[in-house]
RNA sequence: GCUGCUGUAGCUCAGUCGGCAGAGCGCGUCCUUGGUAAGGACGAGGCCAUGGGUUCGAGUCCCGUCAGCAGCACCA
């Protein structure tokens, strides 16, 4: 006969423990071990999260999440979010609560309430929160009925909270209190607000409600919060090493690029260094191209309309496009993408399926009007140069096409040192109607087929292709370990239709053809910003605008330090000299802050000797060298497009 | 575009209660001629974003405009 009074418990290692009826999960993290209850922050029972305090009344399976996972950081850092609402509850009258979930760094809440919350305050909510903290609140948890929520949450004024109410279908809803704060929430959280030891607020901003521009806009505060203050610490370093390499501040630093006013908004003024390092990346991006069969074209910057009127980019997106220059009578428009010129270049003549595939790639620049408050630096601007590139071919050719390109994606990645991941985006809900079903899937497939042909990773992000186009998408992941927008490879169901783009074929009829869009770079403006975070400003040899300083020690040595730039000149090595009237020690700060990768020191016994002193950012003070070897291994370096060592972040 | 914050020397920033515009770096001249992350002295450099208002008096307070920043929304 079974007793009723002990129940069976499985933890994850597969072992079972007794316990009486009722214990609650805490209970049984306590019998495991003091250490494993104290960093507990929820449990999941047969599957489902819940709080500690639940009680167990059957035998069951129990897991006990702790904040080391990232699943129980988040349960941590969205009761933190909670803890920040009852601090702001308490500092401001009337606040109204959007919704306050946790985030991949962290959290935020959003509130509505009449005075604007700036940065300042935010000490003054964290010393509240603190407070909050010591009083040790508990989160507890209350079930009621859809109707008891909603006069709960109309009785104490919480107009959005009701609003999430009408949406939810079940008859019974969680709501948590702590202190005074309620919160519809579906949970769970952990025990009480001592638990709360390491986080910090960051940043305050507008947000829309529910995430659209025509709902009211609330402010959003934004925090973190780990585990342990270690995390805490290191995550605050990661973030000032990001600001540290903002490429605002190392473009200004370095001196390779400039916006201004008076030009306009969006534009970029390149300077001779930045010119430098962007021309370095399109001789090799022109070399790999041509390598793989590309034709170089060139298309105006400026177009007559109808041109784009056909391709439906004025329908579609008129209201970023600058607006029409009238000339004798006929409307003009700066040009926002490549594809038409391209397509003009192809249909210049009678194409054959024999010719193809054709391959135009143009370093083209357009513009784009994009709205002020999405510009930042060199990322997001109103003027940039795409790597552009369409593909015309056949529908049988299309997979070999789409593998040859990751082959190319996969080389000119790799020779910046990002690592990245492939999706394949489908076909959004809302798409082109013009296209059939049949095509969506072909495009589709012969997509996947690359992908699987040259052998590379992906995940399928379904829904999320373009609305006329499936395509490829790859993330690039940088030193510090963020996300970039990386190259593109699209399928156009639009383009071939509405330019009637044709070739012939072995059956002598004309075939509508497929026209692949790709960009590799996307941006010449974008790449080059987000190399510059990358690298943090330390380029390697064969990017860096100034490869090699001269520093002579005294004026003695100028004459030599001159031979010594001029041979290296001569053999087609980026080089300057530092002749200012100062100490070594100084020029070689200088040489370290503008971040030359090597500073050649050359003195009495250089001179002497015929050699140079080198200091490299990857090797320190290496001593004398002949400067033979060192061009030839400078050579090298420059061939083989050797990164930096440890240019990854040592926070990671 | 929306919300909030910020505009002071080329850059980074101080400027108290409304009372003569400041520092460091950088730049120039001079001294110094030196050995691996900042030698010294002197000097130039400002319509305090901009237009209005309050005031005896505005860098400082108020309103508008412009620009930058953060986030949101947007991104062929």
């Amino acid at each position: 006969m079974e007793t009723n009074t002990n129940i069976s418990i499985t933890l994850p290692d597969g072992s079972v423990k007794k316990h009486p009826r009722g214990a609650s999960a805490l209970e049984v993290a306590e019998s495991i071990g003091p250490g494993l209850a104290g960093d507990a922050v929820a449990a999941r029972i047969d599957g489902a999260l819940v709080d500690l305090s639940s009680k167990i009344s059957q035998d069951r399976r129990l897991e006990i999440i702790t904040a080391d996972s990232e699943e129980g950081l988040g349960i941590l850092r969205h009761s933190t979010s909670h803890v920040m609402a009852l601090a702001v509850q308490r500092l401001y009258k009337g606040v109204q609560f959007g919704i306050g979930p946790a985030i991949n760094d962290g959290f935020y809440y959003d509130f509505d309430l009449k005075d604007a919350i700036s940065s300042d305050d935010l000490t003054e909510i964290e010393e509240e929160m603190e407070r909050i903290v010591s009083e040790k609140l508990p989160f507890r948890r209350e079930e009621l009925s859809i109707g008891d929520a909603r006069s709960l949450f109309e009785s104490i004024g919480q107009p959005y909270k009701l609003e999430l109410l009408e949406e939810i279908e079940d008859e019974k809803v969680n709501v948590y209190r702590t202190g005074d704060f309620v919160d519809l929430c579906r949970g769970p959280h952990i025990p009480d607000t001592s638990g709360l030891k390491n986080f910090k607020l960051l940043s305050v901003a507008g947000a829309y409600w529910r995430g659209s521009a025509t709902k009211p806009q609330l402010q959003r505060i934004y925090g973190t919060a780990f585990a342990r203050k270690k995390e805490l610490k290191k995550y605050l370093h990661r973030v000032e090493e990001a600001e540290k390499r903002d490429h605002r501040r190392i473009g200004r630093e370095l001196d390779l690029f400039s916006m201004d006013e008076e030009i306009g908004k969006g534009l970029v003024l390149w300077h001779p260094k930045g010119v430098e390092i962007r021309e370095r990346i399109e001789q090799y991006w022109k070399n790999e191209h041509r390598l793989r069969g590309y034709q170089f074209v060139r298309t105006p910057h400026l177009a007559s309309e109808k041109v784009y009127q056909r391709s439906g980019h004025i329908p579609q997106y008129e209201d970023m496009m600058y607006a029409p220059i009238e000339i004798e009578g006929e409307r003009y428009r700066v040009k926002p993408m490549n594809c038409p010129g391209h397509i003009k270049i192809f249909q210049s003549q009678m194409r054959s399926y024999r010719d193809l595939p054709i391959r135009y790639a143009e370093l083209g620049t357009v513009y784009r009007f994009e709205m002020s408050g999405a510009l930042h630096g060199m990322l997001r601007v109103r003027g940039f140069t795409q790597d552009d590139a369409h593909i015309f071919c056949t529908p049988q050719q299309l997979p070999g096409e789409v593998e040859e390109l990751l082959g190319l994606v996969d080389e000119i990645m790799g020779a910046f040192g990002y690592r990245y991941k492939a999706y394949l985006a489908t076909r959004p809900e809302v798409s082109l109607q013009t296209a059939t079903d049949q095509e969506w899937e072909r495009a589709t497939e012969a997509l996947q087929s690359g992908l699987q042909r040259y052998g590379m990773d992906y995940s399928v992000e379904a829904g999320e292709g373009t609305f006329y186009a499936p395509k490829i998408d790859v993330k690039l992941f940088d030193a510090l370990g963020r996300q970039w927008q990386g190259p593109t490879i699209q399928v156009d169901l639009n383009l071939p239709k509405r330019f009637e783009v044709k070739y012939i074929a072995d059956d002598g009829k004309e075939h509508e053809c497929i026209i692949v869009h790709r960009a590799i770079l996307g941006s010449l403006e974008r790449f080059v910003g987000g190399l510059i975070e990358h690298f943090g400003g330390w380029f390697p040899l064969w990017l860096a605008p100034e490869q090699v300083r001269v520093l002579p020690i005294t004026d003695d040595h100028t004459e030599y330090a001159h031979n010594v730039r001029d041979t290296l000149r001569a053999g087609g090595i980026r080089t300057t000299c530092d002749e200012r009237n100062e100490k070594t020690g100084y020029k070689v700060h200088s040489g370290t802050t503008d971040k030359v990768p090597y500073l050649l020191i050359v003195g009495e016994k250089e001179v002497k000797s015929g050699t140079v002193s080198v200091r490299s950012h990857d090797g320190g003070d290496e001593g004398p060298c002949a400067l033979e070897d060192l061009m030839e291994r400078m050579n090298k370096e420059v061939e083989t497009k050797a990164l930096p060592k440890n240019f990854v972040s040592d926070t990671d």
